[in-house]
Parts: structure tokens; C-alpha cells; sequence
DNA sequence: ATAATATTCAACCATTTGGTTGATTATTAT
DNA sequence: ATAATAATCAACCAAATGGTTGAATATTAT
């Protein structure tokens, strides 16, 4: 079906990786950077910044030594749009939403 | 971190949960017709439906012998308040994004 | 030239994922 | 009671995922 959805829904399904994109929306970072605050290898960052580069979701560009990535507007904007067709979700449970969104949320 | 949102994304990254989805806003169905369009196992549709009720995308009611599977409008709110945070993308790649939508999204 | 820095590659590992099949549990119809 | 229908469970399998470590590749600084 739709290769492009896949990647994107599959890339934002990892918190670490939904971290780094929280973090490149603060600013544009070279890898060594956005790697800093992980607890992981550096060569784990790496394959996550890959995973959202395929899904369209960061851009990264060379520069001098460094690689620097920023957000791409791209995958969050397909999948935003995919998601428009689901509506404006009115019955909602308010009382778990509004869980989610003072404890959950980062 | 947010549990919640790992659910939701893994569940939205496999192109059968979104067509089921896309199939339930038509209309609430048993498993059974849930399954039907698809050429894999009943088996394998109804773990499909385990996922998308545990990140509740669906609610799953039982009604004699057969199991009702409705949409849950709770975690696409949680999924879509979450991507708010992103912003408009106003600085998208337009030429892509028009590609995607005539070709690939369903 | 040599060393240091920034990043990726390659091989590996444990766990998860998406699928299968056959048996099992509920419920309804005969 | 027996058979049919609806759905799940359990055990299994191949492939993908998220991580590791050590070596390799660029680029810059000394």
C-alpha cells in the first residue's frame, strides 16, 4: 500500500526517536549534538537519524565534518494529512485525554 | 516515555491497521467482515485488532457470538495533539507533497 | 605527515513483529 | 445433544527492530 505512511507512522513509533525530532524543533544539530542527551551509542542515533530521514520526517546535510539535520516538514505533513480523514473526533473521552495531555505529553 | 504514543504510531505504521481503520469509518463491523477484503488469516486480522484496541484506535464489543469493532477516536487525538506541537509546515517541499496525495494516499 | 574529531559501516545479538496452522472456547441454530 | 459459526489461543517461523562493539572513512587541526 502506502510505503511512505508506513515509514513515517513506523519512525515516529520510537520515543527516542520522537525525542530527537522534539529536540531539531528547537534547532538544527549535528549528529554528535542531537546524540548528547542519549544514553545510547552514537551509532545507534545514527541508524534512528537514517530511519527519519527515509520517512521524510529530517533532512541532513554535510557540512564541513559535521552532518547536520534539521526537521523536514514533509513526513509529518503526509501523515497529518492522512490523518484529517479520521475527523474532528468529537466523542472523545475527555477524562483520558486530559490524562494524556498533563501526564503523558513531553 | 510515552508509552501511549509508541502504541499509537506502531499501531498506524502497517498498511492493514490503517485500511482497517479506513474500512470501520465507513461502518462498525464484526471480525469476521473486518477480515474479509484481506487475503491473510482471521487469526492474524484479529491480533491486527488486539494492536489497534490496545492503542486505542478501536473499541471491540461483544454482541452474541460476534465481536463489534468500532473506531475510537481517543488515540488519533492523542496522536494528532501530539504532532500539533509540530506546527503548520508552511515550508514543505510542495511538489512532493502534491505527488503524494494524487498517487499514494488512500 | 600525523593525530584528533565526526560519522558511518559491518557483524553480531536479543526481542518484537506479522504471519502461519491446528486446537479451543463461546454462542447460536438444528 | 449435535453441529455450525465467530473469534481467540498457542506454538511456531522468518524477517525486522533496536541495540552493541570494533573497524573504517572523511574532514580538520597540529
Amino acid at each position: 500500500m502506502d510505503e511512505n505512511l508506513d515509514l513515517i507512522f513506523q519512525a515516529l513509533g520510537d520515543g527516542n526517536r520522537r525525542e530527537i525530532l522534539r529536540m531539531l524543533l528547537e534547532d538544527d544539530m549535528a549528529v554528535t549534538d542531537v546524540a548528547e542527551p542519549f544514553e545510547i551509542s552514537l551509532a545507534a542515533i545514527s541508524k534512528h537519524l537514517m530511519i527519519l530521514s527515509r520517512a521524510g520526517l529530517i533532512k541532513q546535510e554535510r557540512r564541513g565534518r559535521m552532518k547536520w539535520c534539521k526537521l523536514d516538514p514533509l513526513g509529518m505533513k503526509m501523515a497529518s494529512i492522512w490523518m484529517e480523514g479520521f475527523g474532528q473526533f468529537e466523542n472523545v473521552d475527555l477524562e483520558a485525554l486530559e490524562l494524556f495531555i498533563k501526564t503523558e505529553l513531553t
